[in-house]
DNA sequence: TATGAATGAGTATTCATTCAT
DNA sequence: TATGAATGAATACTCATTCAT
């Protein structure tokens, strides 16, 4: 270091702190402001230009936030799937039953993306180009699939306390998973609405019937 | 105008037919070289300049042929569709009861996009931007959503078979596609391996299970 | 192809050529202009930008003619290296006995140069980054530097025919080589003119006395 | 301004002397993490945030020692000379006759920048954008220039050691620096290498003939 | 019908520098 | 003395599209 680092003073110290929340608080406006660009202008309009002036910034100032464009919305989907988690906790919480665990879990987790598209589009982010997975760094790409994950996890931990073996309750939560998306995908693309049917309905047709052959 | 438009003359309409017969062929090499690029490099790399290349053309020269860029991906996607539909229709001429034609079209339609991820790409490439509909005009949009519906019509054709009032088979249908829809995702981001499950393994469970309940 | 190609005919052939002939004119324009840019802002300044501006172009049109920034100074530089082997040809052509065409090379290498200051640049462009070699592509340097030593072949011939045995036939070209890059360094950033000296009287003593060492 | 200027105390004085200090120690630590950066980068890569970095600064804070990137070149580069003074000094002072001292002299020139190929591009900087000075003030650019001739002078000193009168011992001078240079310009470039030949050797070859002329 | 030519808007990112605190 | 924040200008390059010929 350049400088003899002697103890902070209180003084410095509190303003130090200032600085950060002050720091910390931008950074939460230009996620804000990307959230913003990215719901008008979807995935492909939502360049660092646009969320930049959005947020009123310059382009360049974003990156004094954020190392770049994949980090934002890695960010940003860091966010989102931490709020999935905490939703589907809290509704796991509230139910004393094995059965109705399973149940809450998986509707609390269907309805949190039936309600916010576009963090389900930010999931889907990941695998930009067609399908084909984006990687935003290994370790990065790794945090967040293990945040979905574990966001599914009551899923499977339901199916287990009523009985069943670990794979099968695996293969369960799984299936809910695809369930969930499938219906979600056409929900959000106006395809139920063309066939006459209700997303969530069907969601819990679907969860009821498939919670009934647990462990048989 | 000054031009006194007379009746074509049988010669003029001869030479006009074959005219248009060419054309159509030529239309075809460039959708054919379409598919071809989008195969290998994706969405994002198959520009309209590639696309000529690879027909052997000008950039410049596919505005003979196609409007946009989206009208060329919209004819793949209608090209796609029929395919889709001739594979559903294939598997179920070849079964005898109702039931086994049920799973037969939910399986060939699954099999189907199982077997050509581009395909469930180009389909949604219709809904780019996340899921933000691109409209690539009113009557193009219905005619491909009309051809998805017919590919899918075996479902509930066969679930009426089996004694199910005409909503519930419809709900059956989208409960299929949906359910196909969500583990295709999955299989195509590498989810499913991920959480070590067999897409189609789980599609069979599925259909199984649904159909046994179809009509109770 | 897409089309059948025929025979052409004389009219579209001689149409052909006119464009090809105006393309490669105005090729010629961008290069013209990329050698002004280069000679009034150097290196640095020479930007793609720039120099489409003053080609009376935009940027992207560039792209049209050339594939990349690196392409259009390899072309200047191909150019300006065969203007030197031509300078030295023609020096060395003039010239009887071996020891006058030895003079006559070396000389004719250090005059082109000592004459047009930004072909020197120019050279020294393909070492950028400091003296970090930059590779415009391993072909394209082969060739370049295949330019540069044929420029300087004849030096060699010379030393050989004078009775020098090849080995140290080159090492004097390279002897010569050297010696008129350091004089010409010290010419073109005034540093010969800071001594007093002149440049080409020094290049003259030096290609003397070392003339009539050859062979001893 | 209704500020009386009075006289320093000593204590001030004494006070002001230390700030001094530390602030030219400081100055120091920069120019250093200035050549590692340099050293590592190369000219391109070394940014002034990278160079803060490393001193563990905000770039910022560069600008209370410097007033420039070019600035902190110039620095850079008059240490470089003055070391560069000092070697050739050091070589010289061992030598006892005056052609030992002429050949000494030189050797120890071209060597000091074989060894640091990265002394000579920071020289080579001064006249970036291929030869076009750059100028970071006239008086800098003097005392450089000074720096340099004084490193090259006890060339010329041994020269007229020798007999040689002032004017050609000078030009000894300058041809020694013009092959010096040429050769270390095909040495760092990779050309020497190119044409199977050995730089110091060559350097070796040329100081002994051209010694051997002094004074006749 | 097809081409060559050209454009304008767009991309993410880097950099030296300034300034209030 | 030093920092965090911010800027504006710059970079090379890509793309879908248009238009005269």
């Amino acid at each position: 270091m350049a400088v003899t680092k002697t103890k902070e003073s209180p003084e410095t110290r509190r303003r130090r702190g200032r600085r950060e929340a002050v720091s910390e608080h931008r950074r939460g406006l230009i996620l804000k402001a990307a959230r913003e660009v990215f719901e008008k202008e979807g995935l492909e309009g939502a360049s660092i230009r646009a969320i930049a002036a959005r947020a009123g910034y310059t382009a360049a100032a974003l990156y004094f936030y954020f190392d770049s464009k994949e980090a934002v919305y890695a960010e940003l989907l860091r966010v989102s799937l931490s709020e999935l988690g905490r939703a589907v906790d809290g509704a796991v919480s509230g139910a004393r039953t094995p059965e109705t665990r399973l149940r809450a879990a998986a509707m609390a987790f269907f309805q949190f993306y039936a309600d916010n598209p576009r963090d389900l589009d930010l999931g889907f982010y990941l695998f930009r180009g067609g399908m084909k997975p984006v990687g935003l760094g290994r370790e990065r790409d790794k945090a967040l699939n293990a945040a979905l994950e574990a966001a599914l996890r009551p899923i499977a931990d339901a199916a287990e306390a009523m009985g069943a073996p670990r794979d099968e309750a695996n293969l369960l939560m799984v299936d809910v998973f695809a369930h969930a998306s499938g219906l979600l995908l056409l929900l959000h693309t106006g395809r139920i609405r063309m066939f006459g049917a209700s997303a969530s309905g069907l969601m819990e047709d679907y969860i009821r019937y498939r919670a009934a052959r647990v462990g048989k």
